[in-house]
DNA sequence: TATGAATGAGACTTCATTCAT
DNA sequence: TATGAATGAAGTCTCATTCAT
């Protein structure tokens, strides 16, 4: 069943939701066909399942890290350093979860809307308290920014190339953090 | 042949490369769903045309918009304003190379790719300009920070909510000019 | 409209009639799709056309071979020469003629099938003539085993190799002449 | 699965490859279009099987024939009594076969031409036995002839009218044996 | 005389899904 | 627990044909 899951980000990743047939993931998972509908009902609860679970998990991990930091620059790194380590060792599920956010429908959208609504505001209240208050830009739109930065990743990251990660985090705190405030 | 392209636009932004089939374009378009056959031999070439189109005009106006400028934070300006502006007025356009960039494959991913390899310098060597000499971040992966913030924009843009364009300007300035030579 | 035909006769030998679109034949004719309609009211008449043509000519060159001729073993050689001397000239159209017969239908069918069945006629009685009186075997079924052996020379027939068609005629001469009568 | 190739038989002989579509062919076979799809992977793989299947069981067929036999003459006559008892009980796979040589292409194409290669050999060296020695004319090319006789059959067969099979087989071992040694 | 534009029908094929086993 | 067999719906694309020009 968790074979199935990571053969699925695999080719939903490779192929985009639509262009990933359930047999091409049966194939992958190494199981018959319809051994896919004996745990999901359904093509759309296989990306339900990974996009709930990724996210879930990437939110317990930021509450995990945010939990013994005071420093608002301290908190700002934790966040871009959890989306980005996560990142690299989840690629598949990640881009998955970035690139198929609107493929989902219905209650399985509703869902997964809720836990990327608490991640985002985990996230928003963590860039403002590294603005000056009261000050623009508006601590949501400079998230926004932020993610966008970080989803975008999945589009030119190399393993080779791109191997030291801490970089990646320091641009982004570079650019992101103190800077912001200093205005 | 323009009308059925519009019409492409709009139901690939909605569905999806994949999503999109060529019964709805056509539909959209008023036209027969051979219709569609006798300009474009694929379905690919919509996507192609499109994202060549798209891309050639955006980095047409970039070009111009550069050639009068000289002082390096003001191209910075005319980079994200260009790619903002372009953006709000051909949202669908935008929203397709961005989200199918690798919807393509073969000679006709290739021939895009070139496009947006162009724009792509273009950015970068104005980010370089206005990164302190030799210094770090890489200007590459300024840019590629800087393209994220400013594709995800259609993942939250709302014309009734972020009418002032301007001030997505401003704070995409805000974060990726002086601050950064600031350090 | 006879660079029709000639196109016609080229895409259907190869393509076989239901391969062959109308639009390759225009294509290969130089001719827009449209002009093939100028001149001919359908696909089937294309096909009537060459059929009709290439029969009607086969049957005339055969009736003034004959016309000379007394000699039974002389019209067998005139039967079998003009087969193939017409065929290696007109490749394209005998094949036509032959693997397509049962392609048309209705009223086009049965007007080739006149023609067809005239043809039949002359060389079935040549073929009596040069059996015994009354013995056996049928001169209708010795005639169809001559055409069986006629018509499918097109599937192995090689102008670099066979280039002396003699060698065929005189083959088919000793297999279907004398030797019947010599038993 | 049998019963496909059957029905894929009956419409290919019918309608030919190009007319024949595979959903008449499941139609007639009893079966939901796609469920051809799921024994065969083409409409190529029809015409494959059917093929494949067919010359594979007639040079089977005619080896155990030939595996007694010693005398040339009683070869020949077990060469064409093989080929038209085959025809008369097969006669919607062979048609196929003989009308839908070229209808393969590739790989297809290739393997079922390697036992239609078997089976000309097989035949052309018992064809070369019944001519005397060194003489012409070229055992291939009798054989071309008789094979063109042969299969020329279904052009005209009528189970009514032909309902005696020696009688053909008599026919053509008249023309085709001894009588082309007796020159 | 000839064609560019357009279309409805139908072709092959793939898909998500079901169900008996 | 898992699958082989089967299907209806829908997908992309090609075809013969028409018609205004």
């Amino acid at each position: 069943m968790n074979s199935i899951l990571k053969a699925a980000s695999t080719i939903i990743a490779r192929d985009g939701y639509e262009g990933a047939s359930v047999r091409k993931v049966a194939a992958k998972a190494g199981v018959g066909l319809s051994g896919i509908y004996y745990y999901f009902t359904n093509k759309d609860e296989l990306l339900y399942a990974i996009q709930k679970n990724t996210f879930t998990t990437l939110v317990e991990l930021l509450k995990e890290r945010l939990a013994d930091l005071e420093n608002p620059r301290d908190k700002l790194r934790a966040v871009i350093e959890n989306h980005i380590e996560f990142f690299v060792n989840n690629i598949n599920d990640l881009k998955v979860c970035v690139h198929e956010m609107e493929s989902l429908s219905g209650a399985y959208y509703k869902e997964v809307l809720q836990i990327r609504r608490e991640y985002f505001r985990l996230v928003k209240d963590v860039v403002a308290e590294n603005l000056s208050k009261g000050e623009k830009p508006d601590p949501a739109l400079v998230s926004l920014y932020l993610f966008g930065s970080l989803n975008w990743i999945y589009m030119w990251y190399n393993p080779q190339i791109n191997s030291d990660v801490t970089v990646l985090t320091d641009n982004l705190m570079t650019i992101f953090s103190k800077r912001i405030k200093a205005t």
